[in-house]
DNA sequence: TCGGATTAAATTGTTAACAATCCTCATTGA
DNA sequence: TCAATGAGGATTGTTAACAATTTAATCCGA
């Protein structure tokens, strides 16, 4: 579907729940069925329970024994902070490191995300743009370092869950070319200083 | 079981794995088998997915679609001090909101995670010793931000497993009662620097 | 009318059977 | 000899039924 990877049903449940969570389609507070999605996806209860319970490690669902999930409430303003700090610490070594070892097809693909984002943004369809978004940022980081990607998605999640400046599309435009014009510069110093100003 | 919380299947056979892995009982790239597992815990192999699926969420195991889980290989050092500088950016915030907010019931049950870290240690024994210092940590974390626990319990366990300064009993000993006595103090300068001298 | 117990419905938790996929290893043919 | 093939077993993925628990509704007595 994606760039090679392979889909089981609890995955693709998964990327679509996460997708309807960040950009809000779910109410807060509001518990959220296993039987009403698993009608929706056409599955049994088994894979939609998989994928709650991952996003509710994910930290976009709360759930508490034999009452389901619901969708978590906002953070703070400081646990905000503290998320989007640990969020710039961690992407930035990724894209440091990307940087570093990056090969053509690698350059390749970042275009592609790009592009893809930017016709996200031209059609100005909100949740394809957050879901562009983050899978531009997902894929330097998980070519940097597999081991921390699962990480990065929580706090990115948490991040973009708390408000979402992603209805700028000239600014989101205009922030990622920057990035990615100086990652293809192989210029660490200015892709890290776009860097920063993009994620806060 | 712990301090008042609900257990079913699922969660006890998460923490009773999460605790074999942190103390090495399960060998690298080796693939962990469900029907092994669920045999060993009585139960069928739905809950041990479940756990399997979220220690994997935790960066403790690593998944392949159709082939399963295995240990995850350690992280790199530099991925080490990325993981170690995000845990310590997060558990100060979180224990300094701890320190402002604790009323008495808290220090007692401080007081007694404390103890029984203590006697731990005198027992000598390692998965007893990781899972009362996590235990300890995890309650300031939890106390604080119930929202950012989950990410705070990813980076513990990835530092923990690269390896482990638990062995040396004594100092586990001495660094945490440095900490929680300025806890007690409320001197929250003192305790971010105990803090930061035990974390690293 | 109100509060509390009792029942019924809805929902989550678990299980065992079945389907799909992967892995091993012996067989085949050049 | 060796690579390709294919059968068989092992393992994961999915399903539907059942058990346990929670939630909602009903009833009853004061």
């Amino acid at each position: 579907m994606q760039y090679g990877i392979k889909h089981n049903d609890r995955e693709s449940i998964c990327e679509a729940l996460r997708k309807d969570l960040l950009t809000g389609k779910f109410d807060f507070e509001q518990p959220i069925r296993e039987q009403k999605l698993a009608e929706r996806f056409g599955t049994s209860r088994g894979p939609v329970r998989d994928a709650l319970l991952r996003l509710t490690q994910e930290g976009v669902l709360v759930y508490e024994p034999n009452k389901g999930v619901r969708v978590s409430s906002p953070l703070t303003d400081a646990e905000r902070d503290v998320v989007v700090s640990m969020r710039l610490r961690l992407e930035k070594f990724c894209l440091e490191a990307f940087i570093r070892d990056a090969k053509k097809h690698h350059f390749l693909q970042l275009s592609f995300l790009l592009e893809r984002l930017n016709s996200a943004c031209e059609r100005a369809s909100l949740p394809e743009v957050a879901e562009c978004d983050l899978a531009l940022h997902r894929y330097w980081v998980a070519q940097a370092s597999p081991h921390l990607e699962s990480l990065w998605l929580g706090l990115s999640v948490r991040m973009t869950m708390k408000y979402s400046r992603l209805s700028n599309y000239r600014q989101v435009i205009e922030e990622h070319n920057n990035v990615i014009h100086a990652v293809m510069e192989k210029d660490v110093e200015k892709a890290l200083f776009y860097l920063e100003e993009n994620v806060i």
